[in-house]
This record gives C-alpha cells, sequence and structure tokens, in this order.
DNA sequence: AGATGTGAACACTTTCACAGCC
DNA sequence: GGCTGTGAAAGTGTTCACATCT
C-alpha cells in the first residue's frame, strides 16, 4: 500500500480542485487577452466563451477562488489576471532548464508562451559536445555533464525533458538528485520519480491516437447511418474543456 | 420501450469511457516494448506498472474492451496488441498533415512516434513561400494555397496546427472546410469548430503553469511544516494517470 | 433587471474487494 | 493458488437552477 494517509483532510479553503487548476491558465490567456484589449469587466458568458467552457463551469472555478465577482456586473479584469496568477504562482519568477536541444527542445527554448508567464528559460542543455556553447534562441547550449551545477547555481525546481525516450529516465533521475520538483516531460516514457515530485507528460503521439479512435467511430457511425440505422449514441457528446487531462488531457498528471 | 429508447442508449459493448481511451495508447506502448523483448504474457500488475497505473484500473479498462486475459494468468500480449490498436483504429492507415513547420512542426515531422503507428505524415504546409520546396524529416514542404488540393488528393481526415496562434483559426477553417474532422491543436488558442469535428489541444505553457502552481503549493507546505504545523493535507494525493485530461488533461478535448 | 455564487442533482471515474475461472 | 473480471462503494467533476446581491 502506498499513501498510508487515512480520510482525504479536505482543506477546505485551499481545496482547489485539479480539474480547475487545469481550467486556470485557459482563463488568465483569456483575460490577458481582454486586458491589452483594455476591457475593464466581462461577465462569466463572455469570459466563458472566449476560454471554450460553459459558464456554469466557470463560475464553479472561481467559486473556489473566492468571490472575485460583482452580481449584476460581472468580474473585472484586472483584479483576476492578477488573483489567477497568484493563485497559479505566477507572480513569481520560475526558472527552467530544458534538457534535449533538438528540434523540440529549440521550439521550446523559442515559445514565447514561456517568457510571457513567470517563466524563464535559465538553460538549455544536451548531451551533444558539438551543441555546446551554441545559442539557441539566444542561449547558450551547455552539456550534461555540467547539469547539477546549473540546477543548483540557478535554483531551478522546474525542468523540461525533451530528450529522447532513451536517456529520459537518466536524465530525470539527475534533475531530481539536483533539486527539481517539477518535471514536465515530452519524452515518450513513464518516468519514475520519488514522492513529492510531480511530472506532467506531453505525448505527441498519444493525443493523435485519441483522435483515431474517435475518427474511426465517425467513420462507422457514418456507415451505419447511410446503411439506415437509427445511428442511435452516434455523436455520444464530445468533451469539451481543457485537462485532456488535469492528467487530462490530454497530457497526464503522474503520480508524485 | 424495446430498442433503448430511455435514458443514454447505452449501446453497451460500445461505450469506451473517454478516461479508458485515453489511457489505451499507454498500455499499447508498454505492450509493445514487451513484445519487442518477446514477453508472451503479462498480469495486470506488471503491464500496470510499466504504463504508470494501478492493476484495478487497467483490468477495469480492459473489461471494456472484452475479456481477453486467462484467469490465474494473465494477458498475450501480442493478442492485446492487436485488440487495443484495434479498437484505437490504428490497423488502418491514417494520413496526416502538419501545418505550420517552424521549429515545433519540424519537431513533429520527424518525430519517430507516429509512423510507428498508424500515422503517416502526407504533407507538411507552410506559408512561407522561401520554406516551399525545402526538405523537412525528409518531406517536401508545400505552400498553404496548396492547403485544400492536398487534403482532397490525400484524403487525409487528421490535421496538426503548429502554426503561431494568429494563423491558427484560420488554418483550422480552411482545413475543416476541405474535409477534416479531427485536428491536433498546438497553438495557443481557442479553436471555434462545428459540429463533428474534435479538437484536441496541447499546449506547453499550460502545463507549466500547472507545475508552478503544485510547486507554489509545495513551497507553502514546506516552510508550514518548518514552522510547526502539522501540514495535514500537504502531500494531498496527486494524480496518477493519462489524461491530464482528457481533456484534461493536460490536453483537452474540445466540443464537436 | 441582471449576473454572480452555490447547494443539490447528476454523471463520470477510480478504487475496493471478492466471486469466478484457470 | 493465482489472477482476471466486475458489481458496489467512494470520490471527483459537471450541470442545473435559483437564492442572493448590486
Amino acid at each position: 500500500m502506498a499513501t498510508g494517509r487515512t480520510h482525504r483532510p479536505a482543506t477546505r479553503s485551499r481545496g482547489i480542485p485539479e480539474a480547475t487548476v487545469a481550467r486556470l491558465p485557459l482563463y488568465l490567456r483569456a483575460l490577458t487577452a481582454l486586458s491589452e484589449r483594455s476591457v475593464p469587466t466581462v461577465s462569466s458568458e463572455e469570459l466563458a466563451a472566449a476560454a471554450g467552457v460553459n459558464s456554469a463551469k466557470l463560475r464553479k472555478d472561481f467559486s473556489y477562488l473566492g468571490s472575485y465577482g460583482t452580481r449584476g456586473v460581472g468580474y473585472d479584469v484586472e483584479y483576476l489576471v492578477y488573483q489567477i496568477s497568484r493563485e497559479l504562482g505566477l507572480t513569481q519568477d520560475w526558472p527552467v532548464v530544458i534538457v534535449g536541444i533538438g528540434n523540440l527542445g529549440a521550439a521550446l527554448a523559442n515559445y514565447g508562451g514561456f517568457a510571457s508567464r513567470g517563466f524563464r528559460v535559465a538553460a538549455l542543455i544536451d548531451a551533444d559536445p558539438a551543441l555546446t556553447g551554441k545559442a539557441v534562441a539566444g542561449i547558450p547550449v551547455q552539456h550534461t555533464d555540467d547539469l547539477e551545477k546549473i540546477i543548483q547555481d540557478n535554483g531551478v525546481s522546474i525542468g523540461v525533458i525533451a530528450t529522447p525516450a532513451g536517456a529520459a529516465q537518466q536524465v530525470c533521475d539527475r534533475l531530481v538528485a539536483a533539486g527539481v520538483t517539477s518535471i514536465l516531460n515530452f519524452a515518450p516514457t513513464v518516468l519514475n520519480v520519488p514522492d513529492g515530485v510531480d511530472v506532467r507528460k506531453v505525448d505527441l503521439s498519444i493525443e493523435l491516437q485519441i483522435l483515431a479512435f474517435h475518427e474511426q467511430r465517425k467513420a462507422g457511425e457514418e456507415a451505419a447511418a447511410a446503411a439506415g440505422r437509427p445511428a442511435a449514441a452516434a455523436a455520444a457528446v464530445r468533451k469539451q474543456s481543457a485537462d485532456q487531462g488535469p492528467d487530462g488531457d490530454v497530457p497526464a498528471v503522474m503520480p508524485a
């Protein structure tokens, strides 16, 4: 047996559901766009549409954060941006290292979405000596040998793994040993980590396979319909939302 | 009353839960690895460990597919590989187009995980004329002008969008108009699609933000613990699994 | 009037625990 | 004996619908 803890501590006030946490970044993005257009307030209906969820869900989500809206009016955009940023921990600076500077690593290094939030790419690391010293996205690539020192010198607690599958677990172990406690894994492998370390996984091939499943089903239903069958559950409601899994989604959250 | 008219058509045999579908690719990957090592059978316990889930969940998942195991023995690896592949629709060939050949698009084009399953990159498409004709991963890049023709000539039903956010909706509209019914979106935007079209979203920045949330919480709990508080819900069980949301996760499934 | 915030109903997912078969 | 397959229980997430407040 693993977690010997009894029930579930409840924790009321701080207990923001995982599904809600997974949607906060979506709301934040929509709100940031409104903020840039200098929109002062939004209703749950409008914001929900912009974020691609339904308004009841959005209101419920916000209710876990507190009562930040005004009845009859809506939400103050700037205020909400601040509250959500704070809740997500984006008001502080998160130095991040990216390990594995292939096409994907380079794409991540260049990705603007990182810097625009509290994330700062503190270092790029690769095992290929030929890359060492070369700059990608204006940041010099450093060699894997120095991984531990880089982590410690920069106080890095979040690591991104974009190496081939074969190297991922080894890199992961070193990151964890050096003090990293959150890992975003792009390698198609299950990572084993000790308790207290979070892993989130992004897997391109898995997403495509899920699409293929639904695609196949559509084709089947089409054929059935054409053949005169009522196609009862045919368009069986497909999900909206944003997790694809809290573990979701689409990406998945792995154990701690 | 005869033919299940009442509630939810039930569809018994075909009703595979979304959460289960999201995990099938994980099982498939673990099984493929076993198959390559010529392992003939596995128990739910072993396979679950390899896939990073717990065994009860795995057995439940498989129970939706049918009774493919042998009590007292386990599952036949080859047979399961076949059954899951078939269920996911991977026994057929899925031509895919990738639109937006920047670093990310190139990374996707080079990604081995596609070809290894039923996916075939039928074409790479980019709006930059300077790229047209250049080969990436051995596949020539074609110009956006020819998008519709490419889709139709190749019978493409799955499209991958790796363009900047600003271009994503427009590309999406053209893909859908040309006949694409499943889209994997890497651009940080909410895509609007008509009924019957599936969108899955992979968002790098969202995943990092979710990690930051947990990371912040850990830091807080640490401080609290150091200050002598029991830190009750501290290690509040973190999720395992694979969706990160079906929607989830992770990535998310959008409406149809 | 108009929109938020939320209890309660509903739906989906996970886990338990054991009957059933090899 | 060992391991699968599955009802039933528990837990999580979503939706409804309306009381509540501006």
